[in-house]
DNA sequence: TTTCGTATTATTGTATACAATATAATAGGG
DNA sequence: CCCTATTATATTGTATACAATAATACGAAA
């Protein structure tokens, strides 16, 4: 069992925080409260600001932190990124996947439809319901950026979800969107697995099309604010 | 005159320190040392590390900093990336640039065509020319990333082009190089200005085709090593 | 000479005191 | 009552002492 650093404790849970919505956006953090809190001093907790900071998480004005959240627009770029980046991980999964990467995919979009032919019945399974999606959405690209074999495109994907995981959870809110995005998935999966690279990037682009603007409608219902600071 | 916070100083100068190969890749960096070379604490110095590291130009092991030098493939994915991003980014800017940015971008061309004619003659002009060169990119960069409109886009750009910025300067060495990179802008610039949004993104990506293959033939030249840490 | 364990040293990790700065509160003049 | 200057308070920024850990040097046994 190897210990873990205070660093490291102090962002796991000041991330948990603010990604549960626990801490609010628009709400300040400040060192102090925080390493009380945690029971921490003030330079591991400092030290997680930083990094949360250069993930878009935390905003900071003067050296004052809040918690920041995503304007519209920044949302929009989000997908416009994932839009060519994923695109073309797409293309290159479909390229460079081997026989057993493609196996894993199949297996994991199978668990995926199964889920998504479900429905949650209360609150509680519905929580449950979204935290199992959300994991297998993820083993399931993770699949995908593993065959493209860019390590690097893959973080930054990963940095780029962290920042609008708090949004994702009002788009699943949306009628239907759990069942077309599970339909969606399985063409391009598809499309992976057959190795054709074109159809599956263009799939993958339509993929993140869809998501982008049933994405601005929903925000637009939910009068989501247009200011991120 | 707003004073600059330690911080930044020590995250100026270490940068500066490795990008010029004052600190060698490989090289091990210790707070003390640098904190005394600098009059700063180990605080300042600290923090400016743990940026430079998830800017990935140092790399910890066990807490132990050594600077970091890419390895070839990780060159390669960084043009994949380049390639993917800065290819649809051609592409919004052919949508979106205003003619303003057109009339910037025309004449920024033209500043790189005229730089892309002369010779440097001696070692120091060689020095001077290059340093004008990569400006000038930057530059006409920058306005296309300003078009497109994608600022999380041009971040995720520029970290990478941090990353490769050593081995940029032995890219230059390739007979012609600056050149044909002066010819293949142009193409791209006028699609852009055009507003042919399809060949702007064609022309964008076969210049990081390019630039991609020769740099992993000079790379391969000159014994590049293999690994990173 | 090699190898293993132990002591020594170098370096990072954390807490904290103090300094600098930004925000909030207050009082006084219009 | 509102505005502004000034004071007070909260918060971050920096240096530094001490603790924890990793790397190194050293010496004894095989």
């Amino acid at each position: 069992m190897i210990k873990k650093k205070s660093r490291d404790k102090a962002y796991d849970n000041i991330r948990d925080l603010i990604l549960s919505m626990k801490i609010m956006p628009g709400q300040s953090v400040t060192e102090n409260a925080l390493s009380d809190q945690l029971g921490l001093g003030r330079t591991p907790v400092r030290e997680a600001l930083a990094r949360l900071e250069s993930e878009g998480l935390i905003y900071s004005k003067n050296g004052r932190k809040t918690v920041y959240t995503l304007t519209i627009e920044e949302i929009k770029e989000i997908f416009d990124i994932k839009y060519a980046l994923e695109g073309a991980m797409a293309k290159w999964a479909a390229e460079r996947g081997t026989s057993a990467d493609k196996k894993r995919l199949r297996s994991i979009m199978s668990d995926m439809k199964r889920l998504a032919k479900t429905r949650p019945e209360n609150e509680q399974e519905r929580e449950n319901y979204l935290h199992s999606w959300i994991k297998i959405d993820k083993a399931l690209h993770d699949v995908i950026f593993k065959m493209a074999g860019s390590e690097k495109a893959a973080r930054i994907v990963e940095k780029l979800n962290i920042q609008w995981h708090r949004t994702r959870i009002s788009v699943y809110a949306i009628e239907g969107r759990i069942l077309r995005s599970s339909k969606e998935h399985e063409e391009f999966v598809n499309y992976i697995i057959e190795g054709n690279a074109e159809k599956a990037e263009a799939s993958m682009k339509k993929h993140f099309q869809t998501l982008k603007s049933e994405i601005e409608n929903v925000m637009k219902l939910f009068n989501y604010p247009t200011t991120g600071g």
